[in-house]
DNA sequence: GTCATTTCCTTAACATGTTAATTATTGTGA
DNA sequence: TCACAATAATTAACATGTTAAGGAAATGAC
């Protein structure tokens, strides 16, 4: 058995690195214009589609850390994107909820975002795409295998 | 024609996210007792794989941006990982090679690391592996396509 | 009820990601 | 050869990733 490692052309980690740049390049033109990054991108999209969320519950949906995630709320209170509330029964939780303005900065980009999605069905192939994501779910920790 | 946003779910950005970090963390786990960071060590990778480089050429290779690439090439000089001399013919030019104990570093984790990578070819099965690079190597924006 | 433990969140410290501005060197055309 | 553009790399500034430590509130054993 070879105890070679393997190009560094054909490494997992770096595919993904790669892959992940891939689709972000136009993802993050996009939200060039808006003055948000990505993961503050990303909270909204996840508190649009799931309404109110305890700060444990968003970051997990995230896909962003603990620690990311103090930051990127502050931030984004402080642009009015999100309101901070605590909650009454137990008081170490904080609810978290998208406010007016951060609906709509999404409802505004919705066409936009859609189109880019539909570029990246139509490079790979729609088969494809669902291939795709199956076997990155697999690789998901959080995902039950 | 519907310009409704895919739940986060199915979400492909994040799902490369989700997908890195299960395929990271084993290899963080192991990287955690060498003192060196994750991209640390695909630099030396690189370097181990394709001899002394120019920077422009190591940044591309490693995937790491220029402005990360300086930070992190003076850590790993100061670490006694690499070293950096200037090209005498066109004196912009920086070249780094690894050093001896770089190299160690690399060999000596060549085992675990292999071990990890066959574990997750056993997870997708061998089929699979192949395919999720192949796909993953079509949004690469670096890839002709 | 009290105290150790657990849970939820924040801070801290350092490394990297990202974009823009800056410096040093080389290449080019009048 | 001299301005001027192009290239290679660095620096700056801010946001995030990552791990560890800290603080406040809730929980559970006694």
């Amino acid at each position: 058995m070879s105890s070679k490692l393997p190009s560094t052309t054909r490494s997992l980690p770096i595919a993904l690195i790669r892959a992940r740049e891939g689709v972000m390049s136009p993802i993050r033109d996009m939200l060039s214009e808006t003055g948000i990054t990505e993961q503050q991108w990303r909270v909204l999209r996840v508190l649009s589609e799931y309404g109110m969320l305890d700060t444990t519950t968003l970051a997990d949906r995230s896909s962003l850390l603990f620690p990311s995630l103090t930051r990127i709320a502050a931030t984004m209170r402080d642009k009015g994107l999100i309101t901070q509330t605590r909650d009454e029964v137990d008081r170490r939780r904080q609810l978290i909820k998208i406010t007016v303005e951060g609906q709509k900065l999404i409802d505004d980009r919705t066409g936009q975002t859609t189109q880019i999605v539909a570029d990246f069905k139509t490079k790979l192939g729609s088969e494809n795409y669902e291939t795709l994501l199956d076997l990155l779910a697999l690789l998901d920790p959080g995902s039950r295998d």
